[in-house]
DNA sequence: CGGGCGTTTGAATCAAATCAATTGGAGTGG
DNA sequence: CCACTCCAATTGATTTGATTCAAACGCCCG
């Protein structure tokens, strides 16, 4: 079986695959669709919860680790970077947030964050009182299917990370990562061919699970391979010339013999 | 600060780390707090549910991924193991679960699993259907408290699992999984001194990012070390003394300077 | 202009993967 | 019951990808 001899890391097929080819002019429709998604949801929440509105700046804290929880927070503009925090004093960066996406999560179950947010650059918060957001399920049902979907889509992310990580080779979780972000600017109507990425070096290795010389080493590989190109003097702007070509770029590395 | 030199894996610190000590009778008493937590779940559940039950026995598969979502799945015993299908044919084991876990989440936000779900023992699943569920919420408010907690919970330990993969060296992470699988059956009120993995060395090794031979070394070293003993015959039976003494383990790889 | 931080790059080292051989248990059929 | 196969697991030898250590560069800001 294809997978078992195809990857450089790990194991062999435990439950067994259906493969489904990805294919491009489907991703673009795809892309659309979430674009709609997500403007569709910001009304939504706009419009019955009247989440009180917040300004923040590079490196402001959205959520802190430790506070007692009640909110949850919707970002409208801007991203933002999440850590989790162990109670050793590790750190590390568990994911990325775009126009759209919601923030505290994970302070549900607890009643406590166990994740600091912070944000990457000037963008808009709206910070919606979780029990605010119950009431309001109660009149408007469509709030609980966004949130509900809100959740499941971290999770799923949450499970690509961990296929990322545990299955790609460091060249190649990097490619991945920058798709990934090119993807979310993409679906969110942005430019994606010239991106800025507020991440430093440590940033990007801590969430790969690589060191900052690997990750440096990583997008050097690229740029020779021409799958990224870096501004003239700034080597945190860089472009894109064709996302598609990442993701080769990623399954290539997955059957290094059968290429 | 600490972290930064801790760890012989990636990063430095960047939000700023509350370290939070472990401490041993706090432990039980959330420990027994969960088993009361899970059974009364399990409780409210049956009752506003009435959910069917089905018995499951090693192997089957309770959710596959591409099926479409109409089911979430409550685990009233046994334990099942979750894995992540890419669309090249990569499986990421991605999640445990045991008594009064939830299987499914995964699927709501696009309408279709995208993870498999095996059971490794014989056990019961309780079948609810999600939108029975919503309706239900309606009349019975707690449910939604309930369904949120273990959605957040859910990805709290996904964060967890991240973490430990991103910043953990081998043997540390093979010593963690073996806590959490204590853990988990102690906070059920199962003996958890003596345990039987139903799990092969590649499937950890593919949870943890591991390969199975260094799993297998991993666990020897362990051994060697007296943190678990195996059993005479079976090597997938083994003795856990002292779960915190792993705890203290995976710290010590942490700071191998300062021990 | 100079200091500081983020980044790049090289060389040496190391942890984990790979390759390979062996053991041992479980199950099968003679 | 034993011989046989099959698969999981262990263990050793070797290779390799990523880390570590170190040095140098370049951008930004005071």
């Amino acid at each position: 079986m294809l997978s078992g001899s195809a990857s450089s890391y790990s194991t062999r097929p435990i439950v067994g695959a259906a493969v489904t080819p990805r294919d491009a002019p489907a991703a673009a429709e795809r892309s659309r669709a979430t674009a709609r998604r997500i403007g569709d949801a910001m009304q939504l929440i706009a419009r019955s919860l009247a989440p009180s509105r917040h300004v923040v700046h590079e490196g402001d804290t959205i959520c802190h680790a430790g506070q007692r929880f009640e909110n949850l927070y919707v970002l409208n503009s801007g991203c933002a970077k999440i850590f989790s925090l162990a109670g050793d004093g590790r750190e590390q960066m568990v994911g990325l947030k775009f126009r759209g996406d919601w923030l505290g999560f994970d302070g549900i179950a607890t009643g406590q964050y166990t994740c600091s947010t912070v944000a990457m650059d000037t963008g808009e918060v709206w910070v919606v009182r979780y029990q605010a957001l119950l009431d309001a399920c109660a009149a408007q049902p469509a709030l609980i299917g966004l949130l509900h979907g809100e959740m499941s889509r971290q999770i799923s992310r949450e499970h690509e990370s961990l296929m990322s990580v545990c299955t790609l080779p460091a060249d190649a979780r990097v490619a991945e990562f920058l798709r990934l972000w090119a993807d979310s600017l993409d679906e969110r109507g942005l430019r994606n061919d010239q991106i800025t990425l507020p991440l430093s070096r440590a940033e990007i290795g801590n969430y790969l699970g690589l060191t900052l010389e690997t990750v440096s080493r990583s997008l050097s590989k690229l740029a020779r391979d021409k799958l990224i190109a870096f501004a003239e003097r700034r080597r945190r702007d860089l472009q894109i010339p064709d996302v598609d070509a990442l993701t080769a770029y990623v399954q290539r590395s997955l059957a290094p013999t059968l290429q």
